[in-house]
DNA sequence: GGGTAATGTTGTGTTAGTACAACTAATTGA
DNA sequence: TCAATTAGTTGTACTAACACAACATTACCC
């Protein structure tokens, strides 16, 4: 149905190399925005959209309790602001501020520039890259064989 | 010289992703092997081969300190031994025992094991990202502006 | 309305990850 | 041979990252 499972590994281990050997830049954001990673993984995640404490929790894999600290945190750095749910009082819905959205834009920029020698690829090579990758992720969503598998269900937390 | 910056962060934000996000398994490692995860990066590394405590050291990006607890332990598990360097009798060097090569080895397994995407990922394709990847990886060993940069000099400690 | 469940918050505690200083032992070079 | 250097070890200290229990609010279901 495939390719052969050695390559895939061979391929696969390459891939993690380049991402957590070569290029790991994790801890320059924390130098650059002056936190620790899960505080900063949090301001990139709220820099798509406000999410409750819960969904946010969620997302970093840590328990609701942690969360609120974190949040507490960078909310004292007015980083973020918790606001009561409109439509459920016990939530809260945190929000990046203007300066928040700055410095997890900056953390993205260091953690999204690609690496040398992914720019200095052959076009073809980077073209062929950008195809597979983007196929591979769609089949991530799609599911391989177990399919979907949606957790959509009452509160989606897609990906 | 090459293919333009905005597919190559595109790809690598997508590359990214799939390792940090879609599959992490670190926290599986740690729970399969009982140990933090240095602990396991040493052992992985010196799966590959002994090292004196000071190139461990420079390997897992700490100091002598820690990475003498990180030993320690490890040898307090029966997972490394520590012998005296033939030629320099401050040094010492860390070997991973059997039942140390065993664990690596699982963890090299936990982590190597592609994921799903990949391994059902069109044969042509998986070609070409191997292919790539490879290509990428000797890139950078041969330096794509700066060249080397070797650390080897006497104590540099690189990254 | 009252019991039950869900959402946050606070407080308490543990483990991991590091840094740094101080010390021992071995090496090297003058 | 003695001073300076280097490898490793130990001990101290501090921060980050969690987990868990206890508590206050608010919502929801009978």
């Amino acid at each position: 149905m495939s390719g052969d499972v050695e390559t895939a590994a061979r391929v696969w281990q390459g891939i993690r190399a380049l991402v957590l050997d070569a290029h790991d830049r994790r801890k320059e954001v924390c130098e650059a925005l002056g936190m620790s990673f899960v505080r900063a993984k949090a301001l990139r995640r709220l820099l798509r959209g406000p999410l409750t404490l819960r969904d946010l929790a969620e997302h970093l894999a840590t328990d609701a309790p942690y969360t609120s600290v974190v949040v507490a945190d960078l909310e004292r750095r007015g980083l973020v602001e918790r606001a009561t749910h409109p439509e459920d009082r016990r939530a809260k819905i945190v929000t990046v501020t203007r300066a928040g959205a700055k410095a997890a834009a900056l953390a993205e920029r260091i953690l999204g520039e690609p690496p040398a020698p992914l720019l200095s690829l052959d076009p073809g090579d980077l073209a062929a890259l950008d195809r597979i990758v983007a196929a591979i992720h769609r089949e991530s969503e799609a599911g391989p064989d177990g399919p979907p598998a949606r957790v959509t269900a009452g509160a989606g937390h897609g990906s």
